[in-house]
DNA sequence: ACGTCGATCTCGAAC
DNA sequence: GTTCGAGGTCGACGT
């Protein structure tokens, strides 16, 4: 019912003794730790929440972050960032109490296991690349390393130039008439919130310099209502993919992004 | 080296064939999977990201979530939300894919392994019930059951009017003096953007009523700088702690919470 | 279905 | 250290 290697140690229907043992070794030696197991959580801290018995997952990371999983739901039901400490106990000796505390917020996470299905202490090598693509700062590049994409004869200024209260802007340009450009790029469809935004940008800056200024929203298409908000406010959309961003990006890409594509 | 029951199936080092089966199994059966093993990941959708070989955790949830975790980081380095669908394969008999598909967005995962470390396919079983306090709305259900908390003599007009552009506030409210009072309530440290969130809920309704309006900011504390700006825009603050609001709530409050205090 | 907003948001960058 | 904005945000609630 048991195994272990130098690997990884995996248990079933350990004592909580040995898991008391074993979970303070794993977290000694920065392992990951898998444990599933009937458990209450407490929380109290930034907020307080309080769960009841029931068959939970809990792992713990090398760096010191925690996640509860209930059998269902994307999000952990309970959590903890990393560089938390932990105290783990056995109290009158038929429950395993981890005790998972953080200053800065203060705030505490205290798992109570009355049994324990499974515990997994696993040294996982991972030197591995993760690589994303289309950001947001991805567009952006691409649209500075190439204006044309938002407007022909486009020319860049500064990228993003200070706004005072209204934030930055994402690109700062000129047209070909000598107007100021402000450019909001956005990676998805573009909603009413940005043209609001690019309208703060735009707003902010006529205040501050004695000419034109126009605002042109960036993004691969709009959400409903948006284009006549912005038609409203006296702005321009253009729609940009990230398809032609990739292309423009391309060439001085370094290899990882090539072989995606 | 591995043990099963009704309960859990725990295997260590399996064959990839055997993996194949038993996840397939366990998706049939909702069960909640958790393999450990090296592996790369590609996400395919609303972006799109690429991880090289490394040993990772997955957990597949009942729900039909993902989570791939690496050793470090409280968020998974690739997910997908609930509901997707899944398709196990072998490929040449020596890697095992993992898909999961997504409509709308139309999104995908493929984790791809050469080696499992562990694999567990566990049935949790799991009634408890999870309670949160202190949010943000239980701060604004605190407040309209006693706006004393914000101000003395302080009565309630109507929750969450509408402020048009400027979105919602959270209470809206009238002092002592005739003044229509504008409550922007955080359940953190305030920072400079509640204030000015505030100031233009403030400023709409000051265009549209002919009267005078203040404007309090009500939160456990202010953040640094956010009490010299509230008080150049001509606004006040009072501290509400979650814990007074505790208080308010706790004689109406149903059972649950109140074995919770 | 879409849009909006809160979150124990987390995370990173800039100051 | 704090502040601020982005996120494949997720998740809930309203229309």
């Amino acid at each position: 019912m048991s195994g272990t290697s130098s690997e990884v140690i995996s248990l079933v229907s350990p004592s909580l003794t040995d898991c008391r043992d074993l979970i303070s070794d794993a977290l000694a030696k920065q392992k990951v730790l898998v444990v599933a197991g009937n458990c209450t959580v407490n929380y109290e801290g930034r907020a307080a929440s309080k769960l009841t018995w029931g068959e939970r997952v809990l792992m713990i990371k090398a760096d010191g972050s925690v996640l509860i999983h209930r059998r269902s739901g994307y999000e952990p039901v309970n959590w903890q960032p990393p560089k938390c400490q932990f105290r783990i106990s056995l109290e009158e000796g038929k429950r395993l109490s981890v005790l998972a505390t953080r200053q800065k917020p203060k705030e505490s996470l205290r798992i109570l296991f009355d049994d324990i299905t499974v515990l997994l202490a696993l040294s996982l090598t991972d030197e591995g690349e993760f690589a994303m693509h289309v950001t947001e700062e991805q567009m952006k590049q691409a649209i500075m390393r190439d204006p044309s994409l938002v407007e022909h004869g486009l020319k860049l200024i500064s990228e993003e130039r200070r706004m005072g209260d209204s934030g930055f802007t994402d690109v700062y340009a000129e047209d070909t008439h000598g107007r100021l450009v402000v450019v909001e790029i956005k990676r998805t469809a573009a909603s009413r919130n940005a043209a609001l935004q690019l309208n703060r940008y735009v707003e902010t800056l006529r205040k501050r310099v004695n000419r034109p200024v126009r605002g042109i929203l960036a993004a691969p298409e709009l959400r409903s209502g948006t284009s006549t908000l912005l038609a409203k406010l006296g702005y321009d959309f253009k729609a940009v993919s990230p398809a032609r961003c990739f292309e423009v990006l391309k060439p001085r890409t370094d290899a990882r992004l090539s072989d995606f594509l």
